[in-house]
DNA sequence: CAATATTTTGCAATAATTTGCAAGAAAAAT
DNA sequence: ATTTTTCTTGCAAATTATTGCAAAATATTG
């Protein structure tokens, strides 16, 4: 019995049963209900469940998440959001930049959730209008039309003037070998304050972005500390960040 | 019966009978009133359901958004946008802060225009996102929900770093012997900023607002050049106004 | 194949959360 | 104004989670 054989019991009877619990799969497994425990932390952190007390139930119905969600399992954006959530329950002060990704993640936050945002993305104060705990720091700078960001010295010399636990870095191209890179300078000159300043670093990346080089170079691989994407975190396409030693989420 | 559970019951039987109550659940799910209690406010806090005495009740429609509302009271605003434009089109660079008048203003900007717009108001480049030539520079600072603008030291700061040929200041009170007043003092910061940093100023306000004191004075006023309102330019209320020397529009 | 790392597992101690109860506060009803 | 109902708050007991650790299992290396 090894835990990927776990891991697919698991999971078969989330889909029935919508709900698991530690106690009865530790039976069912003949494991102890802590490897159970391990297992489902593991599976949550995945997005492919969500740890609940005394168990797991399937993201779809979990009312306090996404809610509106038809699928059974959360994909592309909403799976990524998921899968930061509890890095971003752990910090206090976040930076966050431009992308889709980053505006799905924020709509991901709980309505409740106390945090200090400080971003150049324009587009997320509407996002997070009913998060009413959450205070919003907002970079100023030159507005891009397209990217609804702000950018420019104005922008980076704003950034320094903060430290964050987190920064989550979106819409950036993203590379074994070169490295984080970015479309527009302007855009990667920000990215390089928030990096700069930010105790950790994740880089949330849909698929398509993975291998992708950009004119822009931002920062070698190493200065990210973990990439969160769509994709299973076993996927055979994260190997290459997988032996560079990056956490893969 | 994980809390889970029980958010799923509530939420099914909500979804049927339009309410829920405290008592019914407590029975229905076997825990207490008290267990039932903190779950509807859980709910609640994540927009779920409306906490009411009782129990709970199904969210009414949204509640107006800022751009319903800005649209609401369109006549007045836009006859107050189309007075303004001629100033506009002489302009170069142009402070603008907060208020649904300005916003109002900024939707009549002809598309072709080519202008720089300075501004604390976060929603402002959403309106003015097909207007290619307007180059938008927004300024940082704390993020306010309600009036979608940005405030604080930080955004007087950067506003000092400007000088502008116009500055539209809405979203204030006006009286003839007490001059310009903000209902809070950040905002009405940003305003003596933007103020001392324009060649010109102009007041919008629509009607409700000629005659308003608020808590924090801004300038008296003669620090403003021209007022905007929604009457006709000749209309009695506005004399007092006219005998200061301001011009009236 | 043996020796050595690495990972996994179960256990125990400690921490955190949940829950029902009770007392006082606030809101409706009389 | 008074009574009744409902809400909020603090608290302690019970349940459930987390963490550190050592033994066992598994993988890696020479």
């Amino acid at each position: 019995m090894t835990k990927e054989d776990r891991f697919e019991h698991i999971l078969t009877k989330l889909s029935v049963n919508q709900r698991v619990h530690f106690e009865e799969l530790a039976v069912e497994l003949n494991v102890s209900e802590d490897t159970i425990r391990r297992d489902i932390d593991i599976l949550g952190k995945n997005g492919l469940l969500v740890k609940v007390r005394r168990g797991g139930i399937i993201p779809a119905i979990n009312p306090l998440s996404f809610q509106e969600r038809a699928s059974l399992f959360p994909e592309g954006k909403e799976r990524i959001a998921f899968k930061v959530q509890p890095h971003l329950s752990e910090a206090k002060t976040v930076f966050m930049d431009g992308g889709t990704t980053i505006l799905a993640i924020a709509a991901a936050i709980p309505i409740n959730a106390e945090l200090r945002i400080i971003t150049n993305n324009m587009a997320l104060p509407a996002v997070l209008h009913e998060h009413e705990q959450v205070e919003i720091i907002s970079l100023g700078g030159n507005y891009n039309r397209n990217t609804r960001t702000t950018t420019g010295a104005q922008t980076c010399l704003e950034a320094c003037k903060y430290v964050a636990d987190l920064y989550l870095m979106g819409a950036c191209g993203i590379d074994h070998a070169l490295g984080v890179t970015a479309q527009v300078a302007e855009d990667g000159e920000v990215k390089r304050a928030f990096l700069a300043s930010s105790r950790k670093t994740i880089a949330v990346v849909t698929q398509e972005k993975i291998g992708r080089i950009d004119f822009f170079k931002v920062a070698n691989l190493d200065a990210i500390d973990t990439i969160v994407t769509d994709l299973p975190s076993d996927d055979f396409r994260l190997n290459a960040y997988r032996f560079a030693g990056r956490e893969i989420l």
